[in-house]
DNA sequence: GATCCATGATAAAAGCTTTTAGCAGAAAAA
DNA sequence: TTTTTCTGCTAAAAGCTTTTATCATGGATC
C-alpha cells in the first residue's frame, strides 16, 4: 500500500504513521540529533513503506544549496559537449547533484536568459564550456555569487579552468611516430587563431626540430586533402609520417594519399587528434589518434564545482589533463590495435 | 547600488524599500490582487533597482510546479540527443522552464538514480529519448505521477510519442531520384532489427516496385563499402542510383564507387539519410540527404511536455514529423545546392 | 446621520524540510 | 533527599513566496 494516493508523501505523513513528531522523523531519517536506535529504525521502515522521498525544493530553500548546477555551453553540435556533460553528470549524480543543460547557440540574449534562470534556481555553481569556438564567455560570469568552472574556455585570471594537455598530446603523437622509425614528420592542422592549434604545432616543432613544417588551414577534411596534394606536388623529399590536428583532417589526408597511391602505413604513417570514434574507426586503415579524455575532463570539472560549492578549495588556474594515445592501424605499429 | 551585499535580495527587501507590505509587493510584481497603479509602479521600480529576483525554489514549493523538466537519454554519443536537447531547451527557456540533462549510459542503476532525483526535484515532466539503440526504457516510467513524453522511443500505448516520419523521408529520397530520371534504384541500409530501417526499406520498396532491392547490414561506413563491392562484382544490370539508410553508409558507398571508377552523380546518384553535416558536407561530392529535423522534434516534445504539465492536452499516440530533403551535389540535381 | 460598497492595503497561512532551543523523565552523583 | 547529567523527544522558527481572508477608509446611497 505504498503511495497509492495522488498526493506526494511528506515528512508529516511519516511522522504520523510512525507516531512521532516531525522533528524526530527528520532526525531519524538524517541521523542527526539524538534518537533511540529502535525509534530510528521504525521511522525509517515506515518512510520506506509509504514511499516517502524528501522534497528537494523545500530542502534547498532551507539549506540555501539546491544541489543542482548549471552547464552553459555554446556548442550546438554536441561532439565535445555531450561526452563531457555525461562525465559531469556521472560523477555528480552519486553526490545527489543534478545538472541543468543550457545550450546558448552562441546567442548572448539566450545566454543571459539561461544564466538568470540558473541563478533564480539557486544553482550551486556553473560550468562554462565553449568548445574552442570562441573563447570569451557570451555573458558576464565574473562577478557571480556562485563559483564558476571553465572547461575548454578561459575565464578571468586564476579562475578554475580545465583544458586537455595539447602540448603533451602532440608530443605523444610525435614520439610514437619517432619510435616507429619515422623521421620526416609533417604537421597539418587547423586555423592559426585557435590556441589549441598553435600549442600543438609548437609542441610538434619543439620535438621535431630542423625540417619540421606545420601547415595551418582549417579543421576540415577538405583542408587535409588539399594540403597533401600541395606537399606531394612540389619537388623535394616527401614526408614519411603526417601528424594531423584533428581526425577530420586526418581523414582527408588519408583519402588524398590513397588517391596518390601512397601506401598507409608503409610509405606514410598518419596520426590524428580527437579520437572521434565515428571518424577514427572508419578510415581505412583505422586511425591511430590522440584521445582528449573528454569524460575525465567532465569528471574533474564536476568534482571541482562540487568542492567550490561546499567552500572547499579547487585547483586554481589552468589545469591541463593528459591525453592518451590510441593505437589503431594507420602507423603500422606492431602493438595490438584498439 | 544594486545588490552589493552578499545576501540575495528577497521580496521582504523590496517591501521594506518600497514602504509596503510583503503581500502588496507580491501583488504588485505579479499583477495579482488589487493594487494602485502608482504603488505598483513604485514597487516594480524598487525591485528593479535593488536587483530582486524571485527565488524559484520557494515559488516551486508553493505552486507545486518547479518549472523544470528532466530529459532522460541513453545516448552517450550525443549526435542525436544534443540537437534535440537544444531544441527542447530553446523552446522552453522562453516559458521559464529549465531542463535537467540525465545521461544514463544504458545503465539501469544510473537511470533509476536519475529518475528518483528528478522526482525529488518535483520536475513537471520527463522527456525520454532512446536514440533508436534500444527501444525499451531502462526504468519503469509508466506509473509516474508526472507526464512523460517519448522521442525516438516507444512508450506504453497512447503515450505521447514523437518520431521522424521515416516513411515520408524515404519517399522523399526515392521521388527525388525518380524525378531526376533514375530508374534502377538500390537501397543499402542498417540492421533489419531496427524499426526505422524496416520502415524506410518498406517505403522504398513500395515506391520502386519490381526490381527493387533492399540490402540490410549495419549502420557503418564499412557496410556501405562492402555492399557496393558485392553489387558491382555480380553479373547483371548495375543500379543508376543508391539510396542509403544513413550518411555514414552513404560515405562508404561513395568511397567504394570511387574505387571502382564509377562517376558520381553521372553514373550513379547517391542519397543519404540523417543530414549529419560533418559527414554529408565532407563527402566528395557533397551528399544529398534527408534531414530528420531533430531540433524541430525537440521543439515539439518540449511544447508537448509543457502542455501536459499544465494539464492541457497533447497529441496522444505516435506523431511523425516530416523529414526534409537537403539537396547537395551527389545526385546531379540542376537545383541549387545547400 | 446611518448603511452599503469599492478600493487599496495587510496579516496570516500554506507549502515542506531542517535546526535550535527546550522540556520531561530517568539515572547518576552528591 | 537533593542536585546534576543524560537521554529521547518535541515545539517552534526559519527559509521565501503566493494566496486567502480581513480590515480600514472614503465616497455614494438612502
Amino acid at each position: 500500500m505504498k503511495n497509492t494516493g495522488d498526493r506526494r508523501r511528506t515528512i508529516y505523513d511519516v511522522a504520523k504513521a510512525a507516531g512521532v513528531s516531525i522533528s524526530t522523523a527528520s532526525n531519524a531519517l538524517n541521523g542527526t540529533g539524538r534518537t533511540n536506535a529502535e525509534t530510528r529504525e521504525r521511522v525509517r521502515r515506515v518512510a520506506e513503506e509509504i514511499g516517502f522521498r524528501p522534497n528537494a525544493l523545500a530542502r534547498g530553500l532551507l539549506s540555501k544549496r539546491s544541489h543542482a548546477i548549471g552547464m552553459l555551453t555554446n556548442d550546438t553540435y554536441g561532439r565535445l559537449t555531450l561526452p563531457m556533460a555525461a562525465g559531469v553528470s556521472e560523477v555528480l549524480v552519486d553526490h545527489g547533484v543534478s545538472v541543468f543543460l543550457c545550450a546558448t547557440n552562441n546567442d548572448p540574449r539566450l545566454a543571459q536568459l539561461h544564466l538568470e534562470a540558473l541563478l533564480d534556481r539557486q544553482v550551486d555553481g556553473i560550468i562554462f564550456t565553449a568548445t574552442r569556438l570562441d573563447l570569451t564567455p557570451p555573458v558576464q560570469l565574473s562577478r557571480l555569487p556562485i563559483p564558476v568552472v571553465y572547461v575548454f574556455a578561459e575565464g578571468p585570471a586564476d579562475s578554475v579552468t580545465f583544458f586537455p594537455d595539447d602540448e603533451q598530446g602532440a608530443r605523444l603523437a610525435v614520439d610514437h611516430l619517432k619510435e616507429l622509425g619515422r623521421s620526416r614528420i609533417l604537421h597539418i592542422t587547423g586555423p592559426r587563431d585557435y590556441l589549441a592549434a598553435r600549442i600543438r604545432a609548437q609542441s610538434y616543432l619543439d620535438a621535431c626540430g630542423d625540417g619540421a613544417e606545420a601547415m595551418f588551414g582549417d579543421w576540415s577534411e577538405e583542408w587535409g586533402h588539399e594540403a597533401v596534394q600541395t606537399v606531394f606536388a612540389r619537388p623535394g623529399a616527401k614526408p614519411d609520417a603526417i601528424f594531423c590536428g584533428s581526425d577530420e583532417i586526418a581523414r582527408g589526408v588519408i583519402d588524398a594519399l590513397r588517391d596518390l597511391d601512397v601506401e598507409i602505413p608503409t610509405d606514410v604513417a598518419v596520426v590524428g587528434f580527437d579520437n572521434w570514434e565515428v571518424v577514427a574507426r572508419q578510415t581505412r586503415p583505422p586511425l591511430t589518434t590522440i584521445d582528449m579524455e573528454l569524460k575525465e575532463l567532465g569528471h574533474r570539472a564536476g568534482l571541482a564545482i562540487l568542492s567550490l560549492s561546499k567552500g572547499e578549495p579547487a585547483p586554481a588556474g589552468i589545469t591541463r589533463l593528459p591525453c592518451r594515445l590510441v593505437v589503431r592501424q594507420s602507423c603500422g605499429s606492431p602493438l595490438q590495435s584498439d
